[in-house]
RNA sequence: GGGCCGUUAGCUCAAUUGGCAGAGCAGGGGACUCUUAAUCCCAAGGUUGGAGGUUCGAUUCCUCCACGGCCCA
C-alpha cells in the first residue's frame, strides 16, 4: 500500500465519521487514515523488549504499597481490552498471553497529542506501553505510562468485553475471537501445550526417540477405521492419510531403534461426535524387550505425570497403579454375560437376547463383544482402569496370550467413560501375522470395511525379525479433555472439523 | 440417519394470544486527573439464518432448507 495522501485523508472529517456512526469497520478505518495522516505508522515492524505481564505481576507481588510509585521502567505489549475514564486521565486494560495489567494514562505525562491518540484507541487495538510501575490508591498494580505505541490497528470490533464470546459455533469457527475474548480458552490451550510437552519430556527421559513416519501412505493400517483417500499426482496413484502410525513404528523397532514414539495427527474418515474429530492427535510408542504389562506401567506413570503438568485437580485419581480387570470380568460385571463361556457367535447372541438386549443380526462374535463393551461397560469406567486380555478376533496385531487360549495380550485404558489408550504385546511372529492378515482379508471379502488391508511390506519387515515389543496408542485429545474437564473434543482442538458454513 | 433444542443489533440477551422489534455492553457526540463490568447526559444502530405458506398483519403459526448444540443409532 502506498502512503496516504493527507488531502484525501482530510475528506474523512468528523461529519463523515458521524454519518457512519455504527459502521464499526468504517470508524476504525477512518482512525487508521487519521493516524497515517499524522505520520504515525499503524503497523510498525517490531517492538522489542516487552515483558510478560504475568512475570511482571509476580515480580511485584508484595512490592509497592497502595498509592506508591516505583522507579523501574517497564515495557509491555498486548491487546487493549477495556478503557475507563477519559477527560485528562484514563485507565487502559492491556492483555497479553500471560494476563491483564492496568495502565494509567495521564495527559500531563503524555502530552496533549499523545493523550488524544490514547483516547482514540479502539478496543482490540494492539499496543505497546512504556512507563513505570505503580499501585493505585485501591492497590491495583498499574503501569503509569509516558508512551503508548500502536503496534497494529484492529479493524474489527472484539466480542463483548464482559460476557466474552459465547456462541459455540463462532467459538469453533473463529477460534481467534474465542482466544481474544475468553481467558479460559487461552488457558486451556496453554494447558494442552503443557500436557504435550510433559509427554515428550517423559518419553525422552526414558530413552525414547521421537520419529516421524509417513502421513501419506500407499496402504493404511494399524487400526479399524476407514481412511481418507487422496491422489498423488506425480506417482499417479491413490494414497491414504494414515489412520495410525503403528506399522511404520514397528518397522523402526525392527530396524533397531529400540524405543520410539511419534506424536502427531491421524485421520479417520468417520463421523463427528463429542469424542471424535476426524483428524486427531495420537501418541504411539513402542519399546523393544517389553510386553503389555511394562507398557501399562509406563502408561499410568506418563498420564500421572501429564496430570500434574496440567495441574489437574478433578475427581479422577491418576496415581499408579490403576485398576486392572479382564475384559471378560468387566463384561460379566457390567451385564452378567460371560463372553468366554459363549465363544460361538449364535450362543453369545442367545445369551445377549436372554438378558433383554438387542442383537444386530449380522454382527460377528467379536462385534457382539465390542458392542457389549462399548454400550454397557465403557460408560461405567470412570476412574482410570485397564481392561486386559482381549479376544484374538478383535486384535490383529496383538500377540497371543501366554496362558489364555483364544486371547491376546492387549489392554485398553478407560477413564471418564472413554477409551484413552490401546496397547499390546506386539505380534512379532511373521507367519502368525500373515495368518491374521488372511483372516482380515476374508472379513473384507465378507463386507467388513474396517478390516486391515494385507500389508506385504510389513510382513517382510517382521520376517527380518522384530524383538519382543510392547506398544501403545494414546488419544491425546481425549487425554486433554480428561485433564481439563471438557465434555467435547471440539473444546480441546483449536480448529475442530466443521461443515462448510 | 433419527429425535429434541437453538439461530433476533458488532457482542450478550429480551419481546405477552399473531399487532409499531427492546435492553446492557461495544461503537458515535459530550462531561470527568485513582477508575477497574467506571459513572453521567445525548444521538444512532435490525433484510429477526434462508426460501416458501397461512393471515388484514408473522420474530411469533406451518413446510422446506442451511448451520450449530445435545441425545440416540
Amino acid at each position: 500500500m502506498s502512503g496516504s495522501d493527507p488531502a484525501e485523508v482530510s475528506a474523512s472529517t468528523d461529519e463523515e465519521v458521524q454519518e457512519t456512526a455504527t459502521d464499526h469497520l468504517g470508524m476504525r478505518r477512518a482512525k487508521l487514515d487519521r493516524l497515517r495522516a499524522q505520520g504515525i505508522e499503524p503497523f510498525p515492524h517490531d517492538f522489542d523488549g516487552a515483558q510478560s505481564i504475568g512475570a511482571l505481576r509476580s515480580s511485584y507481588e508484595g512490592r509497592l504499597d497502595a498509592g506508591e510509585e516505583g522507579q523501574e521502567r517497564v515495557r509491555i505489549a498486548g491487546r487493549l481490552a477495556a478503557r475507563r475514564g477519559s477527560g485528562k486521565a484514563a485507565f487502559l486494560d492491556v492483555v497479553d498471553r500471560s494476563g491483564r495489567l492496568q495502565v494509567h494514562a495521564r495527559i500531563d505525562l503524555l502530552g496533549e497529542d499523545a493523550y488524544e491518540r490514547v483516547l482514540s484507541l479502539d478496543l482490540g487495538d494492539l499496543i505497546g506501553v512504556d512507563g513505570t510501575m505503580m499501585r493505585t490508591r485501591r492497590g491495583e498494580l498499574s503501569v503509569r505510562t509516558d508512551a503508548v505505541t500502536m503496534l497494529a490497528k484492529s479493524l474489527r470490533p472484539p466480542p463483548d468485553k464482559h460476557h466474552g464470546l459465547q456462541d459455540v459455533e463462532t467459538r469453533y469457527r473463529k477460534r481467534e475471537l474465542d482466544l481474544v475474548a475468553n481467558e479460559e480458552t487461552r488457558e486451556l490451550f496453554m494447558t494442552r501445550a503443557k500436557i504435550i510437552a510433559s509427554v515428550r519430556k517423559f518419553l525422552d527421559e526414558d530413552g525414547f526417540i521421537e520419529v516421524e513416519t509417513p502421513v501419506l501412505q500407499p496402504l493404511y493400517g494399524g487400526a479399524a477405521a476407514r481412511p481418507f483417500t487422496t491422489h498423488f499426482n506425480a506417482l499417479d496413484s491413490d494414497f491414504y492419510l494414515r489412520i495410525a502410525t503403528e506399522l511404520y513404528l514397528k518397522r523402526c523397532i525392527v530396524g533397531g531403534l529400540e524405543r520410539v514414539y511419534e506424536l502427531g495427527k491421524d485421520f479417520r474418515n468417520e463421523g463427528l461426535s463429542t469424542k471424535h474429530n476426524p483428524e486427531f492427535t495420537m501418541l504411539e510408542w513402542y519399546e523393544a524387550h517389553s510386553d503389555y504389562e511394562d507398557v501399562a506401567a509406563r502408561c499410568e506413570r506418563l498420564v500421572a505425570t501429564a496430570a500434574s503438568a496440567a495441574n489437574y485437580s478433578g475427581d479422577l485419581d491418576f496415581s499408579p497403579p490403576w485398576r486392572r480387570l479382564t475384559l471378560r470380568q468387566a463384561i460379566l460385571d457390567g451385564c452378567g454375560i460371560d463372553v468366554i463361556e459363549h465363544r460361538e457367535r449364535d450362543e453369545l447372541a442367545a445369551a445377549i437376547k436372554q438378558r433383554g438386549f438387542d442383537v444386530a443380526p449380522n454382527d460377528s462374535w467379536a462385534q457382539l463383544v465390542d458392542e457389549l463393551l462399548t454400550k454397557h461397560v465403557e460408560p461405567t469406567l470412570i476412574q482410570p482402569t485397564f481392561l486386559v486380555d482381549y479376544p484374538v478376533e478383535l486384535s490383529p496385531f496383538a500377540k497371543r496370550h501366554r496362558s489364555e487360549p483364544g486371547l491376546v495380550e492387549r489392554f485398553e485404558a478407560y477413564c471418564g467413560g472413554m477409551e484413552i489408550a490401546n496397547a499390546f504385546s506386539e505380534l512379532n511372529d511373521p507367519d502368525e501375522q500373515r495368518a491374521r492378515f488372511e483372516t482380515q482379508r476374508a472379513a473384507a471379502a465378507a463386507g467388513d470395511d474396517e478390516s486391515q488391508p494385507f500389508d506385504e511390506s510389513y510382513l517382510e519387515a517382521l520376517e527380518l525379525g522384530m524383538p519382543p515389543t510392547g506398544g501403545i496408542g494414546i488419544g491425546i485429545d481425549r487425554l486433554v479433555m480428561l485433564l481439563t474437564g471438557r465434555q467435547s473434543i471440539r473444546e480441546v482442538v483449536l480448529f475442530p472439523a466443521m461443515r462448510e458454513a
